[in-house]
DNA sequence: GATGAATGAGGATTCATTCAT
DNA sequence: TATGAATGAATCCTCATTCAT
């Protein structure tokens, strides 16, 4: 017998891959209930309200983020590497499980909630946070010149990743998402180097 | 009495409104026909499909894309400058009619469905083409280094303006749009200035 | 410049086709006018309901009937041979106009209106009286069995015709609808001949 | 608690009703569920598309159809009994049950949908099939003239049952059908009768 | 006489959600 | 706990019809 966890992971990771295929509003309790063959009674059993499991999608969503601010800084790694390591374990993460790249992009979509739009802020502004963090760090080192504004440089990086991941949806995946964010990791890194 | 073309303008523009306020998947042709005071008949008869109302929107956007990458080229600018004007000129833009921007953000909803897919990629890809041109003009004129890979600049440049759009949404329109996406235009063009 | 009984005509032929391409249901005035290349409030210049435009399809069938009738009993034939010539100018009209079959065969749904009710039984009643009228010529003349009911004979021939009409188009017009239906009528004749 | 299965059939039937009265193009999902008391919403939960309603119309409709062909076969009766039999068996249940002699007539109707069509046609070969069979039957036991060709006598025998049947409903139903075919059908036996 | 813009009623269909079993 | 039948609101869309020009 399956764990009530286990089920209700399986359920949100179906979501997903629903939100992948077809776009937040091609997302359907119903679908959601044919695909893990169970009934559309028990979906709402487990979440509620459909938002519920947009919710627990974005959590999901977030706890990634939150284990790769806590590994960065649990590695003892230079500011400089912890964002190299940052921006490669998150584009290795999406390249090997394109699906919640739909979620990464569905922002704009989901913000029309005001629940759901809390959500996303919070992940947007964390994200933007921690790279501001590791950028001031990297400032404190002497590996960035000190006249770079922070804030602004953390929004290009930030900017960037989302980017090139808007990129590699369009173009069909067809380039390494992996590869294309590190070069321009590293060339912007290079750039603001002192 | 109105002109047809007028008419359908302001059925777009309504579109685009409501796409602002509750994203894309909340326009209905039912309530872009209550705001405009006209039957649901009558929007039909403008635009025989949704769909076609969303081509239409796509096409009111793409039409301001282009006829900036028209300007900047009639200016008879530097590479530097027209980058710079092209940047400014689409965040003014913007930061006018923040409705718009919610198009902007809209692509992964619009990707979706194979027509609209089309017409977004062709809007991205000629930003992407468009930016990377400049950035070769500027680096044969030597204001950009010579290492420097066009196409990675110009993913990070157009990511960037998409970004600050995001966040500018994000946060409640509460900064200058035009000012901080300038900001880091510029601060990215010294960057890889020779 | 076309005279508006010639353009009333072709309106009327044009439904005839959409009856015969798309069901009695598949008529819409929208599709009327397309076709004819007229804008839809013509077609309502003309036929002031949609109705009225059905109702000059039938009376335009009906004519045609009427046409018959008369046709027969001026040739001086023999009753037998009024039957046969009846029926073989009958199928002959079909054969070359498919598309009228398909109102032979909508009385169903043209039943449903009053009006339009009335009208096809008008018809009907028309086809079976003129029968019945040549039978009965017939077995005065001691051509037909005295014994035979001459309107259930009537009822069987009229059905014959018909049901032909509708295997004829039911298999996709792939026999000749003359030769089988005078070939039924024929068997018919002898099997009832003194 | 009513079954499932009864509460299908209820549907089917309050369609068949329905297309009696107001003809197939009269069918719409909303009056179907307002009949039955029940939300739009559950009739489409039964019936995922219309057209599956009405193709469960044939199905029930054919199901007679078919139950009759073995009915026939099963009772050890001549030929000429068996075709009698049906025919009888036929027009009762019909004029016990006038709404159904509807669907009878709508196969033009039904015709113009590709996966309707095929289903009507299916039913209408059939009963000619079988027809023709009986017919053949008789022939080699000598109960009907050898000369006779049974293809046509097939046609000329479900034509009249057709045929009778839309007389019986032009005319509001004012004479039995059931005599009126038997009396039509027996006249037709005798006549090829050798 | 012809046009075509506007309408409103109605039709099929989808979907989140509820609830009794 | 899981089911799945039932719902009703919302959605896209079609169509006959009207009317000012």
């Amino acid at each position: 017998m399956e764990s009530l966890i286990v089920k209700r992971q399986k359920i949100i990771f179906t979501t997903i891959d629903l939100i992948h295929e077809h776009g937040i509003q091609g997302v359907s309790t119903r679908e959601v209930a044919r695909r893990q063959g169970i009934s559309q009674g028990t979906v709402f059993q487990y979440f509620p309200k459909k938002k519920d499991l947009l919710i627990a999608v974005l959590d999901y969503f977030s706890m990634y983020d939150t284990d790769l601010f806590q590994s960065a800084e649990l590695r003892n790694l230079s500011s400089e590497e912890a964002i190299i390591f940052y921006v490669d374990a998150f584009a290795t993460y999406h390249e090997n499980y394109p699906a919640i790249t739909a979620v990464n992009q569905a922002y704009e979509v989901l913000q029309n909630d005001p629940d759901l739009g809390d959500q996303v802020k919070r992940i947007f502004v964390n994200r933007s946070k921690f790279m501001k963090k590791l950028i001031e760090e990297a400032k404190m080192a002497g590996m960035i010149k000190e006249e770079t504004d922070s804030d602004v440089l953390a929004d290009i990086l930030t900017a960037t990743q989302r980017g090139i991941c808007l990129k590699w949806r369009i173009n069909g995946y067809e380039f390494s998402l992996r590869e294309k964010t590190l070069q321009a990791v590293n060339m912007l890194l290079e750039a603001f180097h002192t």
